[in-house]
DNA sequence: AGCACGCCGACT
DNA sequence: GTCGGCGTGCTC
């Protein structure tokens, strides 16, 4: 371990990569253990820091300013978690100081040592009786005690296991609180591949499979042997009933959740019980990749096809590819579990590199829904008329549910109730005046709203243009499907979810538990309603019009769309008494196109083939590796030109070491609240070739801003989902 | 990123 | 005469 030398520690601050401070900084203080959480001084200010490992050779400016405060009240954060954040660092070229201190919970920088101290002494009395014995030493300590013990740098070993030794195989008898249901082979056998060595498992199984039971066979296993278990979903929404069935079968352990909707105060405890090892099990959404887990024995990412698990902003990075890397790391299994996996995951199966472990069978006996393609080319039109939004035969399939009591779900990926109004006599439509798109008309508060910048404005009663009363809308929401069936079955009970109606909280729990009670009829949403949840008494699900992404320009558009629409039909018939007569509508103008074969025969083998062919021919992922550049500027011509300087500055660079730059191009939605943004692609068949190139390219750029004035923002995202 | 210092316009 | 505009520059 590289410790303090000649009283010089290295520490991360929060600095970002660009100024060229990337690095951790050099400060004088006695020996400080790497992963002591600091305050130190940054110019004029006092800022939270983590010592950080200080390679042995390196030489200290002769001036230093000394470490404020140490925070000894917690124990250091672990070789292994530093290890994970300063990959991460380099792979998303970010600053280290600057993802390392983003990764810990906010509430954390704000406390002194003493409030630090007072909360984890609370924290290490036991919650359970049970886990008092073991926990005995730890928790005599009075928090005063512990601080002067860690002011010394000394911790408890037990705490801060640097380097986690192979998962043991699983045991017999671990404490488990209610019975869980006896596995298939399948089960079995994928339960002891992942008990039986470290290494990462594509648990591929439908929805209804039964991949949650093999969850917690492999959780309890590895409990039993004194680990801690990590299990991320990719939406928050989906963490509720994953955490009431963790927390029904392992009764007897702590269970804590980490999201971003917990409050401040609730994220810093669980994430402090994490840390301390004090909860066996963290649930959690994509930031949880990164918890301190001194114990860790298993990592599960559910639904590891979701684009969700990949962030958004600021350190682009894949929680999922992290969860790889992690379980690599510290040598515990990670099991990545979904129907449809994503054509990265996918493909290192094909290679070799993952272990695919099947479950082919629905539990219970229950078979997948009929898919039953609607070629909407088939209906009669009226002159002038659009296509109606329904087939009278979907109408009726609905119509037949209701009456035996069966529920329908219709599936339409688009909230309000028209994404554009169009004046029929002058051509006006309802653009937002500051992006490049259309505002989307919402019937419930009479609004033209933007959903790119929020701007949003009474409903005109004439055309803006041309004073025209007769302003038209053009397409459907969700909202207008909704009108529409209920207008075409009167009586039915028709619901509608979206982010429109599950803006308060606890409202989305609400609604789900109206279907779940029988309320509804006919459950009417976007794509929040196909993901996970278990409908008991749907036997109809309908994709109403999911055309529009078999001909997107976003090449993963098509793998989505599977994904999604295999979900959805995951929905019907999860009770095997109705799952025989349990359909999946789809209604399409493409009927013959092969991604609907493919769905057909719920045959995610061969979809998956012809993707990766197209892929590889292609040179996409996951044959090759992405980076974007983009920029920002009031003018497009500004952002242009910088991003063609930089790309003049990585040429040379580029052609010696395998790496295309593309063309600036504009993303789909070019203008974005007055905001120009354009997009740079940069490619390679090999990404440790991109790697290098990015790390020696980006430091340049930021002294290009001085020369490309009215640049607001620039960034890279590394394995961008889209291009 | 913050937060300084630094040199030019409209106000108590 | 100052308050304050945001342009450059630094932070171990």
């Amino acid at each position: 371990m590289a410790d303090a030398v000649n009283g010089v520690v290295a520490v991360a601050v929060e600095t970002p990569q660009h100024t060229g401070l990337g690095a951790p900084l050099d400060y004088s203080a006695d020996a400080l253990p790497p992963g002591t959480l600091v305050r130190v001084p940054l110019g004029r200010r006092d800022v939270p820091g983590i010592v950080w490992d200080r390679p042995a050779e390196a030489e200290a400016p002769p001036e230093l300013r000394p470490v404020r405060e140490v925070l000894a009240a917690m124990p250091p954060l672990g070789a292994s978690w530093r290890q994970l954040v300063a990959f991460a660092a380099a792979y998303y070229q970010r600053g280290l100081g600057e993802l390392a201190l983003a990764v810990l919970p906010p509430e954390l920088r704000k406390l002194d040592d003493v409030q630090l101290a007072r909360r984890v002494a609370r924290l290490r009395k036991p919650a359970v009786p049970a886990r008092a014995a073991r926990r005995a030493g730890l928790a005599a300590a009075t928090a005063a005690a512990e601080a002067a013990d860690a002011q010394h740098g000394v911790q408890p070993a037990a705490d801060t296991p640097e380097a986690a030794p192979a998962f043991p195989p699983a045991e017999a008898g671990p404490p488990a609180a209610a019975e869980a249901p006896p596995l298939n082979d399948e089960q079995q056998a994928a339960v002891d591949a992942i008990g039986a060595a470290a290494g990462t498992y594509l648990l591929h199984g439908v929805t209804g499979s039964g991949k949650t039971e093999v969850y917690l066979h492999a959780a309890e296993a590895a409990l039993a042997a004194g680990r801690q278990v990590l299990v991320m979903v990719p939406e928050i929404n989906l963490t509720p009933q994953l955490e009431a069935r963790l927390a029904q079968r392992f009764a007897g352990r702590r269970l804590v959740a980490l999201h971003s909707a917990l409050t401040p105060a609730q994220r810093l405890k669980h994430w402090l019980l994490a840390h301390l090892g004090e909860a066996d099990l963290v649930l959690g959404t994509r930031l949880a990749v990164f918890a301190s887990l001194p114990r860790l024995g298993l990592i599960v990412a559910d639904e590891e096809h979701d684009p969700s698990f990949k962030q958004q902003e600021g350190a682009r990075y894949s929680a999922r590819d992290l969860a790889v890397y992690r379980g690599h790391l510290e040598g515990v299994p990670v099991v990545l579990g979904s129907a449809t996996p994503s054509l990265e995951t996918w493909q290192r199966v094909q290679e070799g590199r993952y272990t695919r472990l099947a479950l082919s069978q629905r539990i219970g006996g229950g078979v997948l829904p009929r898919v039953r393609l609607f070629d909407m080319n088939t209906l009669p039109r009226q002159r002038g008329s659009a296509a109606p939004a329904l087939a009278p035969a979907l109408v009726d399939a609905v119509a037949e549910r209701i009456e035996r009591g069966e529920q329908s779900l219709l599936f339409l990926n688009r909230r309000g109730y028209a994404p554009v109004l169009h004046c029929t006599a002058c051509g006006w439509k309802s653009g937002c005046p500051h992006c490049s798109a259309w505002r989307v008309f919402h019937k419930g508060d009479r609004s033209l709203r933007c959903h790119h910048c929020g701007f949003s404005e009474r409903v005109p009663r004439a055309c803006p243009d041309c004073g025209n009363l007769d302003i038209a809308p053009l397409g459907r929401g969700t909202e207008r499907l909704e009108e529409q069936i209920a207008q075409l079955l009167p009586g039915a009970r028709v619901a509608r979810i979206d982010a429109d109606t599950t803006r308060l909280k606890g409202s989305l729990e609400a609604q789900l538990g109206a279907v779940h009670a029988g309320d509804v009829d006919v459950l009417v949403g976007t794509q929040m309603i196909a993901k996970g949840h278990d409908f008991r008494r749907i036997t109809l699900v309908a994709a109403v019009n999911p055309d529009s992404a078999l001909f997107a320009s976003d090449f993963r558009a098509p793998e989505r769309l599977f994904a999604l629409l295999m979900q959805a039909a995951g929905r019907a018939g999860r009770d095997a008494q109705q799952a025989a007569r349990s359909e999946m509508w789809v209604q399409s103008w493409h009927p013959q196109h092969a991604l609907y074969a493919a769905l057909r025969k719920h045959d995610y083998e061969a979809f998956a083939a012809s993707q990766l062919e197209e892929r590889q021919s292609a040179g996409l992922p996951p044959f090759s590796s992405l980076a974007l550049l983009r920029a920002e500027a009031r003018e497009a011509s500004i952002a242009q030109g910088f991003l063609r300087a930089a790309s003049e500055l990585a040429q040379a660079m580029a052609d010696e070491a395998g790496v295309t730059l593309y063309p600036p191009v504009p993303p789909p939605v070019a203008r974005v609240a007055d905001v120009d943004r354009l997009q740079m692609l940069v490619e390679s068949p090999s990404r440790v070739a991109l790697q290098r190139l990015l790390a020696a390219w980006l430091p340049q750029l930021h002294a290009l801003r001085s020369v490309h004035k009215g640049v607001l923002r620039w960034a890279v995202d590394v394995d961008p989902l889209a291009i």
